[in-house]
DNA sequence: TTGAAAGCGCTAACAC
DNA sequence: GTGTTAGCGCTTTCAA
C-alpha cells in the first residue's frame, strides 16, 4: 500500500482525477456536493497532494529560496551553542536569522514557502543548483555562491542579491538589495565629528573584497571631507570581521605611538566588541579615552559595557523586500532590474560618548 | 525558449537522456569522456535539474521540513523589529530560530535541504499538507498544527514532534523529542530551597493545556516533596506566557496579603522578565525581597537587571536531534517510535540571589 | 557502459 | 461542472 494519489481519491469519490485536482486548486469551480465527496474520500484515504507532481505539471513550486553562508565552523558539531551561556558565537548568525524570519513571513503572506540552505565552506558548491531546481526564485546573500553558477541560474529564474552591492558586472542584470552603508557610516562619523568634537578618527576596515566594508569606508571619508578635515586615503587597519581581529586591530592601533586617535570606527560590530574587550584589558577607558563605534546593530552590542554605538541594518526588512522583489519579478520577468537601498539608523549608546538610553534612531537612507 | 531539460542536454552531448541522468546521480557509472561531454553540454545550455521532476520520478525530495508557530502579530507588517532597539519582541522568536539553525546544519550535513513554514494564527491550517507534500519528512513544534491533520500525514511520512510531550494519545506512534522540563525545574527549585534556604515559593504556571508548563510544575512539586516541605497542589497563578501576564501575575501574588512568598518560579522567562519590571515599579527588590526565576534561557534574561536565573533549553540540539530521528526513520520506517529527552542546564544569575557571573551551568537530564 | 521505454502524480487545455 | 487526454522532466528497470 503506497501513498494514495488523485486516482485513488477520484475512484473513491466517483469522479475524475481532474475534479479532484480542481477541488484543491480552485474549490469554487466544483459543485459543493461533489467537492464534499472528494474531500471525504481524500480524508479517509489520507491523501496528501504531491508537491513534486504539482510542481512538474504546473512548472511552479510556490517555494522561494534563500542561500546564505554558514559562518560557523562546520566541524564544531557538539562544541557550540547549547553549552555556552547566552549570546556568544551565535550572535554572528543573527544576521541571517533575521533575514530568514523576514523572508519567511513575507513569503507566507503571499502563499510561498521558504527553502533555506546555508553553504558550508566545505561542501560542494552545487548548493545553488540544488536550491534552484526546487524553487520559483531565490535570494542570495552576497559572496555565498560562485558568480559563475549564479549567472547560469539567473538565466532560468529570478534571483535577488542581498546586502552587498553588485559584486560583479556580470550580475548587473539581477535585482539587488543593499543597505545604506555609505550614508550610515557618513552619519555615524559625522556624529563623532560634529556632536562629540572628535578630530582624529581611525577606521578599521575589512578586507578590500567586501563591498560593504568599502562603502562604509567611503562614508567615513565623506564625513571628513564634509567637515573640512583631512580625508584619509585608506583604512588605518584592515582585518577579518571577527572579535579576535577587532582585539588585534586596536592593539595595533594604540601600539603605533604617535598621536593616538580619539575614536575608532569599526567596519562592523563584531570587531568593535572585540576591541572593547581588549581596551578594557589595556586600561583604556571607553568612551573617555577613546570612542568606539561599530556597524550592524547586533544585539550583543547592547550587552557589552559600554553599550556600543552603531548603525543598525534593517535585516528583517531586507528579507521582506527580497520576497517582494522576487514576487514582482515572477510576475514580470522582463522588467528592468531593480536596485533597492534600505535605510539604516544610527544607534547612539555609551561607547561614542553619548549617555546611554539616548537611543535615538535616526534614519539615514 | 524555455529552460533546457535532459533532452536538450542529451541531444547536445550526443547521448541518451538516461546518460545525462546518470551523470548527475551517479557520475562513476559513466565513462569519463562521456561524462565530460555531458557536463560541457549542460553548462553551455545552462541546464539546471528540475527538483520537481526528480522528486516525482524518484519519490524522494531530499528536503526536510519544519512547521512552527509564528508568535508575532501577523498584521504588524511594518511595526516590528527594525525600528525598535535591540532585543525586544523579537526575543520571543529566538526559540524557533535556534531550532531552524540546528536543523539546517544537521540536514545539510546529510544532504538534505530545509523547508520552513510558520503557521500564522490566521492562515488556513492546510499548512502541514503544504509542507508534507514537498518533503521526505518533517518536524513539528508542538501545538502548531491540528492533531487530526498530523495523524493523517504521519501515515505517509516521518514526523517528529518537538518540545512538548506527546500531546495526544493518537500521536503516540510518532517520534518525539522533549526537553527535561521536570528535571530542570526540580533542579532549579531545589537550588532555591537548598542553596538559598527559601521556604515559601510560589509557582506561576501556564494554562493547563501546556504540557511543558505542567511538567515544570511537577518538577516544582517534586522539589518540595524532596525537601520535606508541603507540596503545593496547583500553581498559585496561571497565565499566558507573556511579559504582560508576568507583570499581572506578580502583581496579583503580592496583593494577596498574607505571607508573601520568598521566591517566585515562573513557567517561562518571558513572564519572569515581565515580573521583574513590575517588581521594580512596586519597589520590591530582587533578589533581596523576592527571588525570581524563569525557564527557557532566552538571551533577554541576561540583559535584564537583575539578570535572570533560569533553566536553559538546548534549542539548537533539538533541531539537530530532529534531523537525526527523521533520517533514521527514513531508513527504517517500521522501527519502534523513539522518544528522546534532551538535558537542560540551570543558569544561576542574580535574580535568585546568586552573585552574577556565577553562571555554572549544570546539566540535568 | 549506454539506450529504450515506462511510468512517477499532477495540471491544463479542450471537449462535452 | 465535469471528464479526457496529453504532457511536465526526470529516474529506473531491462536490454543490448
Amino acid at each position: 500500500m503506497s501513498a494514495p494519489t488523485v486516482y485513488d481519491v477520484a475512484e473513491q469519490a466517483g469522479v475524475s482525477i481532474a475534479t479532484v485536482s480542481r477541488v484543491y486548486r480552485n474549490p469554487e469551480s466544483v459543485r459543493a456536493g461533489t467537492r464534499e465527496r472528494v474531500m471525504v474520500a481524500a480524508r479517509t484515504l489520507g491523501y496528501v497532494p504531491s508537491g513534486s507532481a504539482r510542481g512538474l505539471a504546473s512548472r511552479t513550486t510556490r517555494v522561494l529560496g534563500l542561500c546564505f553562508p554558514d559562518y560557523a565552523d562546520p566541524d564544531a558539531e557538539d562544541a557550540d551553542g547549547d553549552t555556552d551561556d547566552g549570546p556568544g558565537e551565535s550572535e554572528l548568525m543573527l544576521y541571517s536569522d533575521e533575514i530568514i524570519r523576514g523572508m519567511e513571513r513575507a513569503a507566507r503572506r503571499r502563499g510561498y514557502a521558504l527553502l533555506i540552505a546555508a553553504s558550508l565552506a566545505q561542501g560542494p558548491e552545487n548548493l545553488v543548483a540544488e536550491v534552484a531546481g526546487r524553487v520559483d526564485g531565490f535570494a542570495v546573500l552576497a559572496q555565498t555562491v560562485p558568480v559563475g553558477d549564479l549567472e547560469i541560474i539567473a538565466r532560468r529564474l529570478p534571483v535577488v542579491m542581498l546586502a552587498g552591492p553588485r559584486e560583479d558586472a556580470s550580475l548587473d542584470h539581477l535585482d539587488h538589495i543593499e543597505v545604506a552603508n555609505f550614508d550610515g557610516e557618513l552619519a555615524l562619523t559625522r556624529h563623532l565629528i560634529v556632536d562629540h568634537g572628535l578630530r582624529r578618527l581611525a577606521f578599521v576596515g575589512s578586507t578590500p573584497d567586501s563591498p560593504d566594508g568599502e562603502a562604509r569606508f567611503r562614508g567615513f571619508q565623506a564625513a571628513h571631507r564634509e567637515a573640512g578635515l583631512r580625508v584619509p586615503e585608506r583604512p588605518d587597519v584592515r582585518a577579518e570581521l571577527t572579535q579576535a581581529e577587532g582585539r588585534r586591530a586596536v592593539g595595533g592601533l594604540l601600539a603605533t605611538g604617535g598621536d593616538r586617535p580619539e575614536g575608532v570606527v569599526f567596519a562592523n560590530d563584531q570587531m568593535a566588541v572585540g576591541a572593547l574587550t581588549e581596551l578594557r584589558r589595556l586600561g583604556v577607558r571607553v568612551p573617555e579615552d577613546l570612542a568606539v563605534v561599530g556597524f550592524d546593530g547586533i544585539p550583543l552590542g547592547q550587552l557589552v559595557a559600554p553599550a556600543l554605538t552603531t548603525v543598525r541594518q534593517p535585516m528583517r526588512r531586507l528579507g521582506e523586500k527580497a520576497v517582494e522583489l522576487l514576487v514582482a519579478r515572477l510576475e514580470d520577468r522582463r522588467a528592468e532590474p531593480v536596485s533597492v537601498v534600505l535605510p539604516v539608523s544610527v544607534i547612539r549608546r555609551r561607547s561614542c560618548g553619548c549617555k546611554d538610553g539616548n537611543t535615538d534612531s535616526v534614519m539615514h537612507s
